[in-house]
DNA sequence: TGTACATCAGTGAACGCGCGTTCACTGATGTAC
DNA sequence: TGTACATCAGTGAACGCGCGTTCACTGATGTAC
């Protein structure tokens, strides 16, 4: 049809962003690439145009969320202080939010992906474990941040993993059931937040 | 072929065993009946015989996991204490251990299938939700064990439910990275196993 | 600047393949007498 | 207890369908002169 270099880099995104949203949704096995081309706007055939395989589609929907995912992140971290709020609950707040446990399209790409990575191939993995061992330093800063630098940095990151472990954990439990067991769902969710709270409210002294 | 009616309670029973391993391992997607039923043993037309769709399949293979969770957990509960040991971190340790987490086909259904529970049926995540009530229950008595029963019951149970949530995501998130970052997905391990011991040990009085 | 041509993103039909499901058939099991 | 027949788990071929992928074709974009 005759397409500008730059509008082929843009549909490129678009094709990204629409399969993104399609296989958070349904599971990569779940969609064709008939209904993720229709979905970005195209017809199938447009396809290899601009990934090799499928398979190469998911790894380059991985390594993309996975970034923007660092990039939210990192942006809650270099903003300055704000109405002296505590930036670690403030996101197990939003992480565990019905908001975000409600948007599975968006969000979190660990939790959205941790399953599906398993079974894809080894670009794919690597990305994410990249993305998460970024995701895992950033989180450690805010812990040294959080307990005013009387830890040392080894406790910190473990400190930054478990505490990632446990809302991941929550998030993806509390999906699981949330269609069948609403009030079970939302009881993870809060269940969570408060131990989550506690634990990052420094002991008495 | 002719087949007695034990013989046939038999042969669902290896159906969906058969199943529950190659569910867990490719997804539930990422299976056909006619691999399903070849490593059960028998040839693809005989499914219909014992299951009325594949989807009612995955709906069978979730409820007998989850009640298989149950009891390999209640047996551990009802087990007298043995050694002195402490049940909850012996549990921990099992849960995070290399080995649990490398053997996928088996282990905990809870992390095995709350990705794809989602995307199931009804039925499926009815099960799944009532699976998951009834081990947060048996945690929280073991909690209150723990405690030395100076916790409600309240607290009893949001603490089993965020300690559950904790190990099921450093499971997930470990076996996600296993593959292409070991030595990410050993750490992920790690770090859970000493949190929740630390969590787990009475605070100093 | 204007003209001629190569490039290549997008189209839409077609490919073989494996999917979930159906079906006519088999023959040992289980039942009725 | 022995015989005749109905049941139904299992077989294997077939069904339509949608999958991932390929391909000949189109025509605006971008380049060479």
């Amino acid at each position: 049809m005759g397409v500008s270099k730059q509008q082929a880099v843009e549909n490129r995104k678009a094709i990204l962003e629409a399969s993104e949203k399609l296989f958070r949704e349904h599971g990569i096995d779940g969609v064709g690439l008939s209904a993720l081309m229709k979905a970005a706007g195209f017809t199938q055939g447009g396809f290899y145009n601009h990934f090799q395989s499928k398979e190469a589609l998911a790894a380059a929907v991985v390594a993309s969320a996975m970034e923007k995912s660092y990039e939210d992140l990192k942006d809650e971290v270099e903003a300055p202080i704000k109405r002296g709020g505590d930036r670690l609950k403030r996101h197990v707040d939003f992480y565990l939010s019905d908001a975000h446990c409600g948007n599975i399209e968006r969000g979190c790409a660990v939790a959205g992906f941790s399953a599906d990575v398993r079974r894809l191939g080894h670009e794919a993995q690597t990305s994410f474990a990249g993305g998460l061992q970024t995701l895992f330093d950033t989180l450690a800063e805010l812990v040294v941040e959080q307990r005013g630098n009387d830890v040392d940095e080894k406790e910190a990151r473990r400190e930054a993993i478990a505490f990632y472990s446990e809302m991941v954990g929550a998030l993806i439990l509390s999906r699981a059931v949330g269609s069948a067991a609403p009030e079970l769902g939302e009881e993870i969710l809060k269940a969570n937040r408060e131990t989550l709270h506690k634990r990052l409210t420094p002991e008495p002294s």
